[in-house]
DNA sequence: AGCGTGTGTATAAGACTCGT
DNA sequence: ACGAGTCTTATACACACGCT
C-alpha cells in the first residue's frame, strides 16, 4: 500500500509518500555511526535531522500559540518570550555540570514562579568560549524577574563575585570606557532596534553604553561593587507572533552562527563544542506534530484520492512561480510566500478549517487546564 | 522531504529529605 | 509553604544512511 501524505508547515506544504511494514537498518556505515553516540563523539553541532526536530516542536508550538492567544496580556498569559542567558564572567564549571545546576534549576524556578509550563533551550559557545543559552518559554515575564532569577543562581556559583572583582581591577585607576563591552551593547541593541523595525544610530548606541558603564561605577564606587548586578539576561517579549515564529525557529537551529563566530577568531568549531547536550525541551513539546493529510492512497488496483486536498494542491502548483515548488521523485515541496498562504482558505474551505482546528486542539492539548485564563 | 534504524550514557524530572 | 539539596529511574540524545 503506497499513500502519499501532505503536511501543512506555516510556510509550506510537504508531500511525501509513505510506505506500509517497516525497514531495517543494515548499512555498516551507519551502524558504524551510531556507535559515536555511545562514544560520546558529537561534533557539538545540530545535525540537520535534529534541526527539522526541533522547527517541527517549535513551529507548532508558537503557531498554537499565535492562533488561540487573544485579548489583554496579563501575567498569567500564555505568551512566548525569548530569553537569552550569559555568565558575566569566565566559566568555571563544566557544561555539563552548568546544564544540570543553574540552567535546570533556572528552569525549575520559572516553572514554580513565573507561570512558566513548556520551554525550549540551546547551548551555544559564545566568542569568549563560555557557554550560553537562549531559551524560548511560554509565559509573560518581566526582565528585571529574570536578571533577579538568574543573577541569584550566578551567586551561588561564584560568577557575581568573579564579575565584581573584576570590575574592581577595571576601575582601580577611576573610570575608564571598557571598549569591548560597548561594541557588544551596540551590536545587541542595534539587533533590538533593527527588529522593531527602526534604524540604529551607531554614535548614539556608544554613548548610551558609556551612560550606562559610568552609572555602574559611581553606583559601584560606593560600596565597593558589592552588589553590582551584571546584564547577564536578555529578553524579548514577543509580539509579532506570526513573523517572529519562524524568526525563532531559525534562529535557534542555525548551526552557522557559531561557525561564523569561530571563523572570526580563525578557529575551528571543534576547537569549543559544548560538552553533552545542546539543546532541550519540555516533554509535551516531543508530541507536537503538524497537520497531515492523506491526499491519496493506492492498494493494488484500487485508489482513493482526498479531492479536496488534490484540488489544493494542483492550486498551488498553478499559482506559485517554478522556484517555490520544488518536485523530486519521492516529494513535493511547495513553498508559500505571505499572499499565497491565504489560498487555503480561499480554496479548502474545510481543509482550512480542519488546519485550524489542529492548532486549537494543539494549544487544548498543551494548555487545556489553563484555558480560563483566556476567556 | 520524512522516517526508521541502534546504543551508551547524560540527563530530565519527579520523588524524596531536611531545614527554615 | 519553599529552598536546597540527594537520589532514582526512565528516557532520549547524538549521528549517517537507505528507502520511499
Amino acid at each position: 500500500m503506497i499513500e502519499s501524505i501532505a503536511l501543512f508547515k506555516p510556510h509550506s506544504v510537504v508531500v511525501y509518500q509513505s510506505f506500509e511494514g517497516g525497514r531495517t537498518q543494515e548499512n555498516a556505515a551507519s551502524l558504524e555511526n551510531l556507535e559515536k553516540g555511545a562514544k560520546g563523539d558529537y561534533n557539538g553541532y545540530m545535525s540537520p535531522a535534529t534541526r527539522r526536530q526541533v522547527k517541527k516542536y517549535l513551529d507548532n508550538w508558537l503557531l498554537s500559540m499565535t492562533i488561540t492567544t487573544t485579548g489583554k496580556i496579563t501575567r498569567n498569559s500564555i505568551y512566548p518570550t525569548f530569553i537569552t542567558l550569559t555568565l558575566p564572567a569566565a566559566q568555571a564549571h563544566d557544561d555539563n555540570d552548568i546544564k544540570r545546576n543553574m540552567l535546570g534549576y533556572f528552569i525549575t524556578q520559572l516553572k514554580r514562579y513565573h507561570h512558566v509550563k513548556n520551554y525550549f533551550w540551546r547551548a551555544e559557545p559564545q566568542q569568549n568560549d563560555n557557554i550560553h543559552f537562549h531559551l524560548v518559554v511560554d509565559a509573560y515575564i518581566h526582565h528585571a524577574q529574570v536578571k533577579k532569577a538568574w543573577n541569584s543562581i550566578l551567586d551561588q556559583y561564584g560568577y557575581l563575585e568573579t564579575y565584581r572583582q573584576n570590575l574592581r581591577e577595571h576601575y582601580r585607576a577611576g573610570f575608564q570606557i571598557n571598549g569591548q563591552e560597548a561594541k557588544q551593547y551596540i551590536k545587541r541593541e542595534a539587533e533590538k532596534l533593527t527588529r522593531a523595525g527602526k534604524k540604529p544610530n551607531e554614535k548614539v548606541l556608544y554613548w548610551a553604553s558609556v551612560t550606562q558603564q559610568r552609572q555602574r561605577y559611581e553606583r559601584g564606587q560606593r560600596d565597593n561593587f558589592n552588589t553590582t548586578q551584571p546584564n547577564s539576561t536578555d529578553i524579548h517579549k514577543l509580539k509579532k507572533l506570526r513573523s517572529i515564529t519562524a524568526y525563532i525557529s531559525k534562529y535557534l537551529t542555525k548551526a552557522n552562527d557559531v561557525d561564523s563566530q569561530m571563523k572570526e577568531k580563525g578557529r575551528d568549531f571543534m576547537d569549543r563544542k559544548i560538552n553533552g547536550r545542546i539543546w532541550g525541551c519540555s516533554d509535551d513539546l516531543k508530541t507536537l506534530t503538524y497537520h497531515a493529510e492523506t491526499v491519496a492512497i493506492e492498494d493494488f488496483d484500487m485508489s482513493t484520492t482526498n479531492d479536496e486536498v488534490k484540488n489544493y494542491l494542483d492550486k498551488l502548483a498553478q499559482v506559485l512561480k517554478a522556484e517555490d515548488v520544488i518536485k523530486d521523485e519521492n516529494f513535493t515541496v511547495y513553498r508559500l510566500n505571505v499572499e499565497n498562504r491565504k489560498l487555503m482558505q480561499e480554496h479548502a474551505p474545510s481543509l482550512h478549517h480542519r488546519y485550524q482546528t489542529h492548532y486549537n486542539n494543539t494549544f487544548l492539548q498543551l494548555y487545556g487546564s489553563l484555558q480560563t485564563s483566556f476567556t
